[in-house]
DNA sequence: ATGATTTTGCTAATCGTTCGCAAATTAGGG
DNA sequence: CCCTAATTTGCGAACGATTAGCAAAATCAT
């Protein structure tokens, strides 16, 4: 039967992404948890990250290296606005859509079926 | 003293980016110059990608698969409508972005300075 | 043309990510 | 509990896109 078991890796690479609420790498997430006596190889973080972003738990965003990083999230449409200073990460809703999806409606012929976007700037707290 | 030289391979990439308004990766540009006779090595086509994206000739954008592709486009801001059919790009302008500054602020105490976003859908041609 | 400077083309190296597979864990009866 | 089947882990090797090194070729000003 093809069932999901629930193991102790998958648990703290979860915890761990719940807890920290900015954009963090494969290698980061391994070298967190390693730092905190809990031994997870690698290649369970990449896999366990590859599950819950299928899941829509998590978002995945290619940082200016071109390293993949991941944040955990909610499942529902947003959008997410990064401190540039901690790296913390918000979720912020998209109303004004609708205009963008007149003006290019109007101005380009273009049928609008999804989007994406994301802000930079500074947190309350950093700023 | 710290030129920069117009050469043949230089000239052949950006003609051909300029030519395809679609993002390519440097492997299909590498492809589509190797057919049309022009013999140019895929580290050249690296190299040139990384100096007109210093130049703001292209714009960068890392595909599904992890890719990194490129189109010729405005050094001046906008955004990008991709078409999904026939992958043709589209630059479009963002006035409306005051109210998502607004928005962040009074909700978020979020001070913006910078954003990206993309728009996915169908161009007039194949709609 | 000449010579200094930049660019190209190869190839080899890099590095994040994925794969393969045996050993270890898990879940679910009996 | 204990057994077994199914899933997951850990390790290392393999992979693939991008970068680096360097000698040879191209460019440009004189
Ligand atoms: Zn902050
Ligand atoms: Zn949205
Ligand atoms: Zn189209
Ligand atoms: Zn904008």
């Amino acid at each position: 039967m093809r069932t999901e078991y629930s193991t102790r890796p998958r648990e703290q690479i979860t915890a761990l992404l719940r807890k920290e609420r900015r954009y963090l790498s494969a290698a980061e997430i391994y070298a967190l948890l390693r730092k905190s006596r809990s031994k997870v190889a690698l290649s369970t973080v990449y896999r366990t990250l590859g599950l819950l972003e299928t899941k829509r738990e998590v978002s995945q965003r290619v940082d200016e290296h071109g390293e993949s990083t991941y944040v955990s999230c909610a499942p529902t449409h947003h959008h997410h606005a990064i401190c540039r200073k901690c790296g913390k990460v918000e979720e912020v809703a998209c109303e004004a859509m609708e205009s963008f999806a007149g003006e290019l409606r109007t101005h380009h012929g273009f049928e609008l079926d999804d989007h994406a976007m994301e802000f930079f700037g500074r947190c309350a707290a950093c700023k």
